[in-house]
DNA sequence: GATTGACTCTCCTCTAACGTCATAGTTTAT
DNA sequence: ATAAACTATGACGTTAGAGGAGAGTCAATC
């Protein structure tokens, strides 16, 4: 039987996360004394300990950990795992996307010596946006889920024996956008116009070219925003994007490149 | 003039956020009517805003993103940057060693089928040690700081011309084992016995190898306690490590090898 | 038996960066 | 004038404990 302390020490943990896992049911200490409230470990309880030690490790929150335990199904915890490895993956990935935006970042500096107000320079102008024939798929959704419904408006394609034009794009309903979950319509270019789900009738729109990874896309939003204002127009529409040069291309994320286009008629100033 | 709702649309923000910054004084607006409390920010502050952004992306914290616009010196941020991009790529590095961690864990999960208890097997045994004559320095320190004090024992060891006979190792005087700050000292043979700064005796210890990367050393930590109490031994002194194959030798985490050694003495049982 | 020092208990507050209600007041369009 | 949409404040919740106060307990020594 150890005490709190010496169990502390031995798994190398603090006397305050014992006291905390066992008030959230976690790891209970074997007895406690009901007298005096002493908490008594024993040693097989450092094999738990371990574990719990090791699954944090792994990313997991306290209340998964407590899940995957109480349920004890080896299958479970496996699948899990694998779940888990995918996710550290996506994290390294974001992680080396964010450490070459940075790099960027130095650079621009040392060629431009502006840093604070490092923004990428938009080129912005209004251009009569052809007609575009597609099918579309339209959603609520989050960016993440993009890859599933592009790759099922891929094989509809197939099926139909329609031919694709290159073109991808996203039209983004709601004005507020949010990358977890909006109103969401992907559009792949066909060449059979007559056979298209809608074309998208040309029309006047602001337009700039994003270079780079979707993070930084609320830049160019932004800077179309303001830009559209200022030159005495008004927004006019659902804006949409065209992934020109993407990871379908076998191009790193800083070799991307979106254009952008917000729908706009010329404003009636009084 | 945008209200808060336009602002936080154009930024991508939420109007929480935008409350919250006001708040804390990251980004106050640039009028607040003082009757309805309503807020109006400017075309301007969109800069800011984005900027802010942009170095939560980098993974400032708030505050040190307002100590940074505070300031406003350019030089400041241009070390931060670096600083950071340091920061993230050992973070990426740690996010690595995990994955390769857990592959392992699915790994032996399908060699053995067992997973839930998934530890290693320590071999352990008592060993009388030899002698080892070493140079020292002990310090309250942490293991990230492992690098630099090794660093400048070997400096020493190239001034005073001593010849290092290949042993590195760190001695834990603390029983209460804390990563970030402990009292350790760190050894590394030399081959002039008589120009030692100390000479560890060789006695009877409890030694196990292990063999991975340090984040789960506490697992040998554990399980050799465990073994000296169930073998009728007793603690009895500072724990050593050894660290024989490393970084040092070009070596990835996962092939890294560490000897543990506990010095002990037989219980007597009565 | 008394004291001391080390250990342990419970209970309280605090963290970062907001999200989520609830409730009340304001603006704008019809 | 009224409804719909927008905005404000304020309280509470989130994770995984850290830190501290004040009180009780254990083992060893005198």
């Amino acid at each position: 039987m150890l005490t709190t302390g010496q169990f502390s020490k031995i798994c190398q943990v603090s006397v305050k996360t014992l006291h905390y896992y066992d008030k959230i049911g976690l790891l209970t200490p074997l007895r406690v004394d009901s007298l005096t409230g002493y908490r008594y470990y024993s040693r097989e309880q450092m094999d738990r300990m371990l574990l719990i030690g090791r699954l944090k490790r792994y990313g997991f929150s306290l209340e998964e950990i407590a899940d995957i335990l109480v349920c004890g199904d080896e299958r479970v915890l496996f699948s899990k795992l694998k779940h888990q490895k995918e996710k550290l993956t996506l994290q390294r990935q974001e992680t080396e996307l964010i450490i070459s935006e940075l790099s960027d970042h130095l650079q621009n500096f040392e060629r431009t010596g502006n840093i604070m107000g490092y923004q990428k320079r938009y080129e912005i102008c209004t251009v009569y946006t052809p007609d575009r024939a597609v099918i579309a798929s339209r959603q609520m959704m989050g960016v993440k889920d993009f890859g599933t419904y592009f790759s099922s408006l891929y094989e509809r394609m197939a099926k139909e024996e329609l031919t694709p034009d290159g073109i991808r794009g996203a039209v983004y309903y709601d004005e507020e956008f949010n990358r977890e979950c909006s109103d969401i319509e992907l559009i792949a270019g066909v060449k059979q116009t007559g056979r298209a789900d809608k074309i998208i009738k040309g029309r006047l729109c602001a337009s700039t070219i994003h270079k780079g990874a979707y993070s930084s896309l609320s830049d160019a939003y932004g800077a179309l925003v303001a830009w559209i204002e200022e030159n005495g127009y008004a927004w006019d529409g659902a804006p949409y994007e065209i992934y020109t040069k993407t990871q379908f291309d076998g191009l790193a994320p800083k070799d991307w490149e979106t254009e952008i286009y917000f729908p706009v008629k010329e404003k009636d100033d009084k």
